[in-house]
RNA sequence: GCGAGCGUAGCCAAGCGGUUAAGGCAGUGGAUUGUGAUUCCACCAUUCGCGGGUUCGAUCCCCGUCGUUCGCCCCA
């Protein structure tokens, strides 16, 4: 145990498990495109304040969570909690706005929150985010949903939920803030202390208690949804509507807050059973006034961010994904002869197309087939001392066994015809 | 930050106070200098996360510590 082990909520991403990231990767892409979005890349870390004004001091996401640090300069530095702050002040620093319309970004990384990992939850994690910056418009919502529900679809995700809030203005927010607390307080006695805490830090976050009593003081208070001005009402319907239009079911939930400050408007969530106690999968919402408060002009924006590792707990649970590597050729030789010959071959071979790998081991035919078998390879490539010699190969269908000699330069010259060989019969075994 | 469970080989594990630490998978070598999911044999933990304590004796009991898992808080 001396050896140097993986910090805490840190996880090496195997082999085994890499071609699900790159499926996710692949299909999100294309989703993405599309929907003609396009990618964004920003740093890990950012200035602190970055955080602290955009995502808000009192989160617990800034205020408890954060990795930050001086740096060998004396600045002070953060490790980002989230992508959609630094995906702002790019869009402000490098003037996108000007570019007029609206800018449609994505951008897939790791984020870092100082946590107690447990199901669903690491101290470093892997977050898909899409924005829309420039539309105040209904649709623009409801096209940033729609890329959250086509991508979840094309992974073959069932069983998940959309649930939909719309938090208003912030003035709305902050009068039905007073009348909650309103409400709140005669019963302030008979909270969980969680609540009771949360009734003067963050009273909103009281409405998704999990205290059974908690629930039941709060199903008899005010709802948020009364309070949403006459606009914001109107853009809540409007989201609403275009959600229909386009069938994607949702489920109005007036208990949904984010928990992040620059949240206006339109809130969602898309969850499953599945995951434990962590359930949702994609969150996002509307943010009007963050570009403004970071020093950009006036820009609407609406977006949402997606957690991979979310991903692949359901997407693991289907074990709907191969990850067995596409493997053409194993080359199978022994003797120094052999062995520089199959190592030529095999390099023609790749420059040809395929996939090849070549056995390393020098050991004993048995021992090499066998690692040719579990590899996964179509086609095995024999060339031993015999075969060295005449310039010959052997070629072995390692599915059926059948096994043809033929000279190299027959090969090579026949390559073509193999590709197409081992295509087909990849496809009879799928 | 708080609560609970668990740490025996690369993986899955049995043992739960007495000293030879089961078994399976994987791996390596061999039976078989050249033909693979068959068979057989051998090898693969001076040691049970780490440190301390109790005991004649601790993988097993106690304390601490680290890690891990699940939950709370919070969140993707």
């Amino acid at each position: 145990m001396s050896s140097i082990q993986a910090l805490r909520g840190t996880r090496d991403i195997l082999p085994s498990e890499s071609p699900l990231w790159e499926t996710i990767e692949r299909l999100a892409r294309h989703v993405l495109n599309q929907f003609a979005y396009r990618e964004i890349r920003t740093p890990l870390f950012e200035q602190t304040e970055l955080f602290a004004r955009g995502i808000g001091e009192a989160t617990d996401a800034v205020g408890k969570e954060m990795y930050s640090f001086e740096d060998r300069g004396g600045r002070s530095i953060a490790l980002r909690p989230e992508i959609t702050a630094g995906l702002v002040r790019a869009f402000i620093q490098n003037k996108l706005f000007a570019q007029g319309g609206v800018q449609r970004l994505w951008h897939l990384g790791p984020a870092f929150r100082y946590e107690r990992p447990q199901a669903g939850r690491q101290r470093q994690f892997h977050q898909l985010d899409v924005e829309i910056l420039g539309s105040r418009d209904p649709r623009a919502d409801v096209e940033v949903i729609a890329i959250a529900t086509q991508l979840l679809n094309t992974l073959g995700l069932k069983a998940l939920t959309l649930e939909l809030n719309s938090v208003g203005s912030s003035e709305d927010r902050q009068s039905y803030r007073e009348a909650l607390v309103r409400y709140l307080t005669p019963f302030a006695h008979e909270l969980d202390t969680d609540s009771q805490d949360r009734l003067i830090r963050n009273p909103l976050r009281i409405l998704d208690s999990k205290d059974k009593r908690t629930q039941e003081i709060v199903t008899e208070a005010p709802s948020l949804l009364d309070f949403l001005s006459h606009d914001s009402q109107k853009h809540f319907e409007g989201v609403q509507q275009h959600l229909t239009n386009l069938g994607i079911s949702f489920n109005i939930n007036p208990r949904l807050v984010r928990g992040l400050d620059y949240y206006t408007h339109t809130a969602f969530e898309i969850q499953s059973a599945d995951l434990g106690a962590q359930a949702t999968v994609c969150a996002g919402g509307r943010y009007d006034g963050l570009v403004a408060q970071l020093g950009g002009p006036d820009t609407p924006a609406i977006g949402f961010g997606m957690g991979i590792e979310r991903l692949i707990i359901l997407l693991e649970q289907m074990k709907r994904f191969s990850t067995v590597p596409e493997l053409d050729i194993y080359f199978i030789s022994r003797g120094e002869k052999a062995e520089l010959q199959s190592a030529i071959l095999a390099n023609q071979l790749r420059q040809q197309g395929y996939s090849v790998e070549v056995d390393l081991s020098g050991s004993a035919f048995g021992k090499q087939f066998k690692r040719a078998d579990r590899s996964g390879a179509v086609v095995g490539l024999i060339v031993g001392d015999a075969e060295a010699e005449a310039g010959k190969v052997q070629l072995k269908w390692l599915g059926s066994g059948d096994q043809a000699e033929l000279s190299q330069a027959d090969l090579m010259a026949q390559a073509k015809d193999l590709k197409a060989k081992i295509a087909q019969r990849r496809a009879d075994l799928a």
